[in-house]
DNA sequence: ACATTGACCTGAGAGC
DNA sequence: TGCTCTCAGGTCAATG
């Protein structure tokens, strides 16, 4: 699940569950969740410190600690964030505090991350990310040059970090369903106002995503995301049945009549 | 330099 | 009920 809405929802989650309260220890339960760092490295940098504030760039969460250390977490593909009184079932690592509920990092499948760093600028920049599409200094300028000299599908391109931190899989298949793209449409050949249309797809979406999920509230009925079914009606044109194919490596649902290639 | 593919993990759900 | 099979929303190293 944890694309960039789910992610900024951890985010959120994080600091209501932990910010200001006194750590009293942490606990590492599967050590191959681990980056770069040790159980005992966690423990040194977080127990007796305070969380004080949080940031988020594209799928990576970052925490930091009056100790100076940023804790890192990154959800992979089942990652979850949980507040509550006992572990959960694949609970990974526990943040326990003095007072108040611990935070566990939950991760079924083990390709999420958590690490200690000294500076999440450092680590964005190592890690070669791309802006956050919600970056305030991240506008349709700026897309459009992240796309130039770039070659391949749309959709490979919009799931590539590198390029924008943040969309995955199924993000990227709404994005393109609402701006009636093509996901194996070629980069090089998309016309200025198809870029612009994703762009402002993805800007729109991004944002209502991530308040419907804080409200828990189902993204509306004509979205992609509500009817991920092969052969079923189109909800958004009505004139297609929804195609489900392989690009990029990676399942994908769109409608083959409102989201066109050639001309797109 | 860039795009594409397979491997990494484990469990849920479908089908028999 | 229980077995087997397929699939999963991410990333990285290796390959083309």
């Amino acid at each position: 699940m944890p694309e960039l809405p789910e992610v900024e929802n951890y985010r959120r989650r994080f600091e209501s569950c932990a910010l200001r309260r006194r750590i009293a220890g942490v606990e590492v339960t599967d050590a191959r969740i681990l980056h770069e760092t040790t159980e005992r490295a966690l423990r040194e940098g977080l127990a007796g410190a305070r969380f004080v504030s949080t940031r988020r760039h594209g799928k990576h969460l970052f925490a930091e600690a009056t100790s100076g250390a940023w804790l890192y977490l990154h959800f992979g593909m089942t990652g979850d964030l949980y507040c509550g009184a006992d572990p959960p079932r694949f609970s990974r690592f526990v943040v326990r505090f003095v007072k108040g509920e611990l935070l566990a990092f939950e991760d079924m499948r083990l390709f999420g991350r958590v690490g200690l760093l000294s500076d999440p600028d450092s680590f964005v920049a190592r890690k070669r990310l791309g802006l956050d599409p919600l970056d305030e200094s991240f506008g349709r300028t700026r897309f459009e040059e992240r796309l130039t000299r770039r070659r391949g599908s749309i959709k490979a391109l919009l799931m590539n970090q590198a390029v924008i931190a943040g969309l995955g899989n199924l993000w990227v298949d709404e994005i393109l369903f609402q701006s009636g793209i093509d996901p194996r449409a070629r980069v090089e050949r998309l016309s200025g106002p198809s870029r612009r249309r994703i762009f402002d797809a993805m800007r729109r979406i991004l944002r209502l995503a991530i308040a419907r999920q804080e409200s828990d509230r189902p993204m509306p009925p004509h979205y992609l995301i509500e009817n991920r079914t092969a052969g079923a009606a189109c909800p958004r044109c009505g004139a297609g049945n929804l195609r489900r194919t392989v690009i990029a490596g990676r399942t994908t649902y769109f409608c083959p009549v409102h989201q066109l290639s050639s001309r797109a």
